[in-house]
RNA sequence: GCGGGAGUAGCUCAGCCGGUAGAGCAUCAGCCUUCCAAGCUGAGGGUCGCGGGUUCGAAUCCCGUCUCCCGCUCCA
């Protein structure tokens, strides 16, 4: 039974961890703020990514680069060229194209007939009129080459309305569907620009960048000389990146803006294919050691690789709209810093002293939607289940089952009613637990709902102080998915949490 | 982008044969309460998504528009 994502956007909202972003102005759409149990979860995520990269290899080194980067950097990068196209949807079958490309393949299927047709008259004729000249006065050929010249006038002036009359004028059908109804030719413009320099005159238009990776590629000279690495390597980085997606849906999974983990691990040409399988494996790993089940899991290979690429995976997880992608493992040859190195005309190469000899390195990347682990943790963790109330019967109750290292609130301490005594004692294991762990203290309502209270907090540890509290010093925990309650001397409090919340331990079974 | 559905309190929703808004939960104050969303008293909170039209009067009828959800499509 997966969650609606409409029921689990509301939860999120109701219990402060995803906001829809600027409400109270109507929203903006594939934007959202992090709540305040969002922000925890959040930055719980990342530190343990960030942990099990940096901290568990001693190769890998962290990286903050900026956000607004060189303009070029997106020229060498492809991403310029690649996200300005105009575009078109065909009303029938629903398909969306590259106007240049249609219009271009168009021409070409124009002009091959036209080529054929009069091959075959001429040779029934047994003409000796060469065929080229023979062609230019069929109409088909007529049309396509009316079709390239408008196309790259129209091409070259951006004139996207002239594009769409030229769809239209000359009846340019669907590959797909042959139908000739198209919507009117758009520019998508995948990136966000703005502007550099505060005098409008003088600004230079820069991009918000669709990715963190490229800060890698580019401060790959200055990392590798400043923190002594040698291949192989890698460099990883935590940030937001901002794509404009033409339609943003289904919650945070396709946002606006998000925030990336990636990593990008720098090895010797031709070792690149042991690395890609570590990197798929330990990073699945992750994934299901904070809790992800292996069920809702798996790896997807890319059937059509980028140009870049030599083999690439997804990690999808099973989110309610079905199995999509959590991260992705590309190996992507040495073609960023080859890139970078062309279009910089600064050298970026690895000397290996073990081979005596320099070389481009070669790039395994693992990059991975934090806003989607998020929601994935989420998604998985949202339950509703049967629990028994005070008179005997049974009750739905709403849990979110959070890994307790990923709990925004991981302890919550009660008296068992709001008695001076218990009070006191209980305000007493707060103020220490507070130093170790996110605690939170709570004496209003009864007993029951403040259990259930944090339960859908995803809070995984609950104490309680009672009557027998004042004659031994022991109190309650309780487990938030079994409801089991143990009886612990206060001092062993803390121990006791401390051997089930800890990092180190979490992290020895990676 | 296309098709379907929905926008009323923080959340879930009722009210919609027109007469200027209600419930439950949540929040706050207090009482009560000895282990799984108990009870009582009181309080705060709403431009009924937005704009326009019809009307003496619109949450309710009409038009437009925005946003969200579901499906399809798209997605370096």
């Amino acid at each position: 039974m997966k969650v609606e994502l409409s029921r689990l956007a509301s939860f999120a909202k109701e219990q402060g961890f995803i906001f829809p972003s600027s409400e109270i102005y109507e929203g903006v759409g594939g934007i959202y703020d992090y709540g305040p149990l969002g922000a925890e979860l959040k930055r719980r995520i990342a530190d343990l990514w960030w942990r099990a990269m940096t901290q568990l290899h001693e190769n890998i080194v962290g990286l903050d680069s900026a956000i607004l980067m060189h303009p070029r950097v997106w020229e060498a990068s492809g991403h310029v060229e690649a996200f300005h196209d105009p575009l078109v949807d065909n009303k029938v079958s629903k398909k969306r194209y590259r106007v240049d490309t249609l219009i271009e393949d168009y021409a070409q299927q124009l002009e091959e007939r036209a080529r054929r047709e009069t091959e075959k008259k001429l040779r029934k004729k047994e003409s000796i009129i060469p065929l080229e000249e023979a062609l230019v006065r069929h109409g088909d050929y007529q049309r396509a080459q009316r079709l390239r010249s408008q196309l790259n006038t129209a091409m070259a002036q951006k004139d996207w309305e002239a594009l769409s009359r030229l769809l239209v004028e000359e009846k340019v059908p669907c590959p797909e569907s042959g139908s000739t109804e198209w919507t009117a030719v758009r520019q998508f413009h995948l990136m966000f620009t703005t502007q550099l320099g505060a005098l409008a005159d003088e600004a230079q238009d820069i991009y918000l960048r669709p990715e963190t990776a490229q800060g890698i590629f580019v401060d790959f000279p200055l990392v590798l000389k400043t923190a002594r690495l040698k291949v192989p390597f890698g460099i990883a980085q935590i940030g937001k990146a901002f794509r404009n997606e033409i339609i943003a849906r289904q919650f945070t999974f396709r946002m606006r803006e998000f925030e990336q983990m990636e990593m990008q691990f720098f090895v010797r040409p031709g070792s690149e294919g042991e690395w890609y399988e570590y990197w798929k494996h330990h990073r699945r790993r992750w994934h299901e050691h904070l809790g992800l089940h292996p069920a809702n899991l798996r790896f997807k290979d890319h059937e059509h690789l980028a140009h870049y690429a030599k083999a690439a995976t997804d990690i999808e997880f099973a989110f309610s709209f079905g199995f999509k992608e959590l991260e992705g493992i590309h190996s992507r040859t040495d073609y960023d810093l080859s890139r970078h190195a062309l279009y910089s005309g600064k050298k970026l190469e690895y000397y290996d002293e073990t081979l005596g000899q320099s070389y481009v390195p070669y790039v395994i990347e693992t990059s991975v939607g934090l806003d989607r682990v998020v929601l994935a943790h989420l998604s998985q963790g949202y339950t509703e289940e049967m629990a028994p109330t005070a008179e005997g019967g049974q009750e739905l109750r709403t849990i979110l089952k959070l890994h307790p290292l990923l709990a925004p609130i991981q302890v919550a301490v009660f008296p068992l009613v709001r008695k001076e005594e218990f009070v006191q004692k209980a305000r007493l294991l707060y103020e220490e637990l507070r130093y170790h762990f996110p605690t939170a203290y709570e004496e209003k309502d009864s007993i029951g709902r403040r259990y259930r209270r944090y339960d859908a907090k995803g809070t995984p540890f609950a104490i309680t102080v009672d009557g027998q509290t004042l004659e031994d010093e022991t109190v309650t925990v309780r487990d938030r998915d079994s409801l089991a309650q143990i009886r612990l001397p206060m001092h062993q409090v803390r121990p006791y949490l401390q051997e089930r919340l800890d990092i180190a331990q979490w992290l020895r079974t990676l």
